[in-house]
DNA sequence: ATTATCTATAGATCTATAGATAATGC
DNA sequence: ATTATCTATAGATCTATAGATAATGC
């Protein structure tokens, strides 16, 4: 059993070098993959990368932009109206975290590469630019109803955006650790990423009393 | 005005060795530095680096080993039992905020390691496993009395500990982008992080209400 | 004499390209 | 014919070492 995988040749050698370069980027970041290790893993020479994405950068920047796109999907839930606002927030807490179990690496790939790779720096701030600001502002509405309703404390939207997502990550950044130091085996680990789950609601609701 | 520093001569070529290394595995972690560019800001020749740390590896291994020892010391704060448990904790929260403010860097390096260098990160797995218990324990004692006491809901150590560690580290996991959407000069950027660790203050503190 | 620093270089990558050959679509 | 894939290689690193020279401590 090599490590090659032939990627579903079907789907053709581009698809194929995407997926194997998402995978090994996600794991080790840009400076952490060469091409001639993509090659190997796809099962092709490793000219042929530079045939379809002409350069490393250029194969970086489609996986990363896909990463940042389904980022930006994940707060782009479709709210029920018929709920409350606690429930509502409950919902989306719980659907982030999920996307992040699913999903482990990104946090890290995210952050990464916002430190060191100045060439997909200015396309973040770009889109959070755009986006961030439209995204806080529908919160903010939603929560000033409820702060002047007394139903929660005062505190501004992007305060408890961070909170969220603060608290989501986290046990996805330190997962090398905690899975040594913490995690025997598979099913003890899903338990603990559920109860960890209902913490960070219990914590975000219980800060949010008046 | 080279480049160059020739740091301080006085102490010697390996100290600023040390440091020069400090500073940039910490802004671009292992694989983004090289002992080249190393010794170009140091004002040595590359040779001389292998001369006082034989290997690059080896390097890094001391640069890691200082932060970590940095990281426990944090943790490892004397209280001041004439104080109330909240009280303690606020400034537990605080301290921890403010050493991370003067070592924005920290967390990132930190956690970029642990996914990717794995020599490095027995000795992390090491390190928590032999300290992690210890500092939980004892805090655990201390929150079981506030619990019975019901001043506090329930939650573990180590919940607590992952929500506060989880909130603080956010800020400048995010630095990047925050600064160049949120922040305009350098006056707003410290208000800003004065905004944040009272939040946090506030998020943890009502979290905790019975 | 010993320790610190330098020059030079071997050997291992790695990225990107040029040019040859094989496969495919009309 | 056009597109996909390969071989070969240039040129740029980068790490680590050997061996020469300079600085220092007795």
């Amino acid at each position: 059993m090599k490590e090659k995988e032939k990627n579903n040749n079907k789907d053709g050698m581009e698809i194929s070098i995407l997926n194997v370069a998402e995978k090994l980027f996600l794991e080790k970041g840009f400076n952490g993959v060469s091409t001639t290790q993509i090659a190997k893993i796809v099962g092709c020479n490793q000219a042929l990368i530079h045939y379809y994405y002409r350069t490393k950068a250029n194969l970086f920047q489609k996986v990363f932009e896909n990463k940042l796109k389904y980022i930006i999907s994940l707060f782009e839930t479709i709210d029920d109206k018929n709920l409350s606002f606690q429930e509502r927030l409950v919902i989306k807490i719980k659907s982030h975290f999920d996307a992040l179990s699913q999903n482990p690496l990104l946090p890290m790939f995210i952050l990464n590469e916002i430190r060191s790779n100045s060439s997909t720096i200015s396309i973040i701030r770009e889109t959070f630019k755009r986006e961030a600001p439209i995204l806080i502002n529908r919160f903010e509405e939603e929560l000033k109803i409820e702060i002047n309703a007394k139903r929660i404390r005062n505190i501004s939207a992007l305060d408890l955006l961070m909170n969220i997502i603060s608290l989501n990550i986290f046990v996805f950044l330190t997962r090398p650790i905690m899975e040594y130091v913490f995690v025997i085996d598979e099913t003890k680990k899903n338990e603990m990423l559920e109860n960890r789950k209902q913490e960070i609601v219990n914590t975000i609701l219980n800060s949010l009393r008046p």
